[in-house]
DNA sequence: TTGCGCGCTAAAGGTAACCTTTACCAAATG
DNA sequence: CATTTGGTAAAGGTTACCTTTAGCGCGCAA
């Protein structure tokens, strides 16, 4: 008895018949429909003989495979069970570097859920968390501006206060809304390019006749957010991180959504060592993904023309 | 759930625990023992976990894999039976051209045991047998002669006769034995130097004074055979092709087998389409090979110095 | 102890398997 | 009829894989 070959192609066959399409099949092998086809077609030519009738509507087993089938299908379950079994039992450290007021206000409170799903990676991210920095390059880079990677989405900027504030200046003229109210300012917005800031937003929606670039300024989101729920002032800040804030009402934006300001450039995602990453930080990429493109939609959805506020 | 990946490294690591070394398992795989290690550690390095525990007497699965180890050993058992069942199922013809003699005089004698072992592989051997030529090159050729391919074996010419032409020239001078009695030729033999005919063999060992071109010629091996074996003279025959008559009894040689000629060139196999060969013909291949070195012990023993006649 | 054999490993390099891309076709669907 | 959906064909690039070669460490015998 010799072992057996073309393992990927029994792998692609048997992939198809589960899922019922080469589409299907290819999307859960991570390639190409055309791949799934040539790989079930090298064997079909190596055998002499047909394996998959292919139907527009579905796929069918020649009788062929009939006999086969059952083994074909026990054999991958029970290497998918293997993977999982070697998957589940590694711990497995993530390494994160990312923008600091991103991290803390955007990844931190999101991912409580995910390290319950998955109590066996733990994570450092920007140095500090469940085990302490190694040497060499972080499994994953979260960088904002202009950059390599994959971008995950983009910040939108609207300005926010308190909800005393908010009433205290319901009944202005809005013209002079904020006159006299303290501007909250990020240390990342002073002068820089990527981060819009009170100068940028007054250039572009007015209210504010004078000196946009005066104001408290914070050397993180986190501190100027504390400040805003306790109704210090406005801060222009991006509408990722204050989600749930808004959706609780510790804060809240005085103006319609559509008086923002899209970020210049997306949040960026660079993978380390692309090829070969390990199982655990892929499900996390996966997840990172998620949520990403949750985000995305929620800023779009709320910023869209047609429903502001 | 997503698809199994580094199938191969888990074929590797189950070989290796069910062999017991990485050398055996390399020979099931049919590749050097580095790629196993290779493949294994591609394995242990993406999960980054040792999977296997490497002693020079016999190799160990970590605590690890243990619990896969199950899983792991049933898959591959499966997909194992999976090749063997789609392997036996198809219906397969092997297309062979070779040369005449030999396919009738070794091929096709030894051909009857395979073909009861493998009764769903048809043949075809030089235009005939099982099912019709068709078109295109052969599967595989047999030549003999300086040519392409993969050495069988190197025949042996010596003088054969029937065994009544043996006991009346028994106590005859052995330098006249051969004298006034008919010489037997191939047509093969005439003028060709890859066939060693009479006039090489007298001009090896003596014998006769003249005309040992002269005699009776045959179209093919296996008439002249016949004659021989009804005591017609001497025919210079390839030992190959009457291993089994000599056994019998049928034919015999008169003179001590290390009177012969050693054939210039082996037959040789050459493999069409010698990447993604068919299951079935790897299967003959391997029956060829053996049944070949097989004769070569036999003509190499028969042929020895140290053993005449 | 030294020398040797055996099995695993490391590094380098070549090749073929594999995948993607692009374009096309045919059936199903609106 | 146009469009969409799913499969196929051909071409080309790259990466995974394998072989080769050399080396290491251990066990065993002289």
């Amino acid at each position: 008895m010799t072992a057996t070959t073309h393992l990927k192609s029994l792998q692609a066959l048997e992939m198809a018949i589960r899922e019922g399409t080469l589409k299907a099949a290819a999307g859960r092998l991570g390639i190409t429909p055309a791949a799934v086809g040539q790989r079930i077609r090298a064997l079909e030519d190596y055998l002499g003989t047909d394996l998959l009738l292919r139907g527009r509507s579905g796929l069918q087993p020649t009788a062929e495979l009939e006999h086969a089938l059952a083994d074909l299908q026990a054999g991958f379950t029970a290497l998918e069970r293997v993977t999982e079994t070697l998957d589940f039992q590694r711990v497995s450290e993530i390494h994160i570097v990312a923008e600091p007021d991103w991290a803390e206000l955007w990844l931190t409170p999101r991912l409580q859920a995910f390290r319950e799903a998955h109590p066996n990676i733990l994570f450092c991210i920007n140095g500090s968390g469940d085990v302490p920095l190694r040497l060499g390059e972080p499994d994953l880079r979260i960088t904002y501006g202009e950059g390599p990677g994959e971008p995950l989405f983009r910040d939108c900027y609207l300005p926010v206060t308190g909800p005393d504030n908010l009433r205290r200046i319901a009944d202005w003229d809005p013209v002079l809304q904020m006159e006299g109210l303290p501007l909250l300012h990020l240390k990342s917005q002073r002068g820089q390019e990527d981060y819009p800031g009170w100068v940028q937003w007054f250039d572009k929606f007015g209210h504010r006749q004078e000196g946009p670039d005066r104001g408290v300024h914070y050397k993180n989101a986190r501190i100027a957010l504390e400040a805003v729920r306790q109704d210090v002032g406005f801060l222009l800040c991006g509408l990722s991180l204050v989600l749930n804030d808004l959706e609780t009402g510790a804060i809240v934006h005085p103006y319609p959504a559509s008086w923002h300001i899209v970020a210049p450039s997306p949040y960026m995602m660079q993978i380390h060592n692309k090829s070969g990453v390990r199982p655990q930080i892929q499900k996390f990429i996966a997840w990172l993904r998620d949520m990403a493109s949750d985000t995305k939609r929620q800023i779009e959805s709320m910023t869209a023309p047609d429903t502001p506020g």
